[in-house]
DNA sequence: CGGTATCCGCTGTGATACTG
DNA sequence: CAGTATCACAGCGGATACCG
């Protein structure tokens, strides 16, 4: 089927892709994450430097929740928590590859 | 030249591109204005009738100054203003569409 | 180890009034 | 017609302390 495309429609359906972006890590975070890696809590800390654990959880949390992040828990001691990215947030390289590219274009542009 | 990809710079990078997306109303202007198409001020609020004055202005001023909308100014009486998308504006369609596919995809995967 | 809870400042947006 | 100026407010993110 068809959808119709006004403006409004296809500017909120961007919008809708856009929300589960935004956010002042969540770039940073599914960057260390491509390629199927899997990372503990205190690894992604120790990657992001600059994150507070607040943030972190924040982050991590609106993520699995949309769908991008999936929370692998280990039944063990010490507890041991991995994240990784779900199929379709994997299918987001293609598209922020071209957002790059279109970021370079602007030099050659002018 | 190669640029070194780590997940620092990538992010970075794409941060860049999606600052000039951010705010909004940027992306219903820009659907209003793809496919070479000028508005006037006053056309581009009866457009999105739910934008102050101040936003559309707002928003307009910024996207002129990240160089994806270009302001044309026709001296006459009254005042005549029209706002169109620049070649790296229009630039941004296809990565919209592979956003919108993107945000498609995530019913199929589930 | 992997989190929660709380307080607080800053920035983006809205409402409204005014102008060349 | 096409703006500018000012005030008010909500939500995001930072800092810090505490918890199972």
């Amino acid at each position: 089927m068809e959808k119709e495309l006004t403006p409004t429609s296809a500017a909120d359906g961007v919008e809708q892709a856009l929300k589960v972006l935004e956010g002042k890590w969540k770039l940073l975070i599914m960057f260390h994450l491509f390629g199927g890696k899997l990372l503990r809590f205190s690894e992604l800390e120790r990657a992001i430097p600059a994150i507070t654990q607040k943030m972190l959880t924040q982050q991590l949390r609106q993520m699995e929740a949309d769908g991008v992040v999936r929370r692998i828990l280990h039944h063990q001691l010490p507890p041991k928590v991995e994240y990784g990215l779900t199929e379709w947030g994997q299918a987001l390289c293609p598209v922020l590859d071209a957002l790059l590219k279109w970021a370079d274009l602007r030099d050659d542009l002018r």
